[in-house]
DNA sequence: AACAGTTTTTTAAACGGTCATTCAAGTTTC
DNA sequence: GAAACTTGAATGACCGTTTAAAAAACTGTT
């Protein structure tokens, strides 16, 4: 029991304060010392629970990918309709404990970086699969099959696309808004 | 006239080689040597054309930056109405000397860059903002003024999305291809 | 409650290595 | 002969990871 749980705190610490500094200094850039200061840790103490900052990495966006997905489970447990869902996919994505420039960041350094590495280019394509499926299971309800392939990439490229953008942002987000123009796109895209 | 042509000449071959040597390790990880063996030039000489890893980096992305203003200008030439002034944006994006894996890959590297570098951060800004006043001056003519913001939203985040993709690619892209999906896309938007 | 033994957690210091940048001494070009 | 170009080697840092040893937390026993 409490064997557990104090790795599980230190684990959950660590990885908040995995976000803030690669947020302020960039994965490339910062340095296990920075994390650990972040943290009130030391570097060493890191290596203990994560075995390398790669490792780290991949926990923190194991922890971020969990959040997302829980989230998107949530609205999908009251949404009613196809649209209702669809909108739920958006939601989930521009929640308010998501949808902060800090994550965002990680998120951006996240693709950047998962190209060279195993680890995290297959958690990349885990969850761009989960979140392909469930656009694709409700657009099936409201399109006719032609034009299902452009509206899913229309959506799931314009959701990148606003991380993207918000991980350049100097400014707090505004998740409500965000979540209100998501669900303008998807009328504009499903009529 | 030639005592600028050969410092042309050396810009273009070590651009090139960044391109390819950045896409290859990515821009946190690869080496002046790196970069250097790719261009069969040495470490120092790529100093003493840019003064820094920085300032390669920024030279390398002016040079795509321009590659990019070009090529809409020219599709802006030919094209006679608004939709198809915003084709020619789109196709600008997905020409087939732009969008490439290695070229998407540099783009993704810039973005995770940016925040980081106030010489990146400002061509960023630039750029969008560039990009941005073309798709609003084409989108009033096709749009009343309540639905141009979620439509060039749409639009600029699709684009975005498109190359974040693209950079996780394992094969060769199809411009062809991402071209007719980008028409589609506007078409979705603009009906 | 107290204690001795065991396991888990912590970190300072050491290690082994990497790399951007500079510099001085050459080579080529004009 | 001057200016532009090139580079091997030196410089001066920096950093992730390992290690060894101490501290803390826990266990079962008395």
């Amino acid at each position: 029991m409490s064997r557990k749980r104090i790795r599980d705190i230190r684990n959950e610490e660590l990885i908040e304060a995995t976000i803030v500094a690669v947020h302020k200094r960039g994965y490339g850039v910062v340095t296990m010392a920075e994390i650990a200061r972040e943290a009130g840790a030391s570097a060493a103490s890191i290596n203990y629970y994560f075995g390398s900052k790669e490792g780290l990495m991949e926990a923190t966006m194991l922890h971020l990918l969990g959040k997302l997905r829980r989230a998107m489970s949530e609205g999908y447990a009251t949404a009613r309709t196809p649209r209702e869902r669809l909108y739920a996919v958006m939601d989930a994505n521009f929640a308010d404990d998501l949808f902060t420039v800090p994550q965002c960041s990680i998120w951006m350094q996240f693709w950047a970086n998962a190209p060279y590495s195993p680890r995290l280019s297959r958690l990349h394509r885990i969850n761009r699969a989960r979140v392909r499926s469930h656009f694709l299971a409700e657009l099936r309800a409201l399109l006719p099959a032609g034009q299902l392939e452009t509206a899913r990439q229309a959506l799931q490229c314009y959701m990148d696309g606003v991380w993207l953008q918000a991980a350049q942002s100097d400014d707090p987000l505004n998740p409500d808004e965000a979540r209100a123009a998501a669900h303008r796109v998807v009328d504009l895209v499903i009529p």
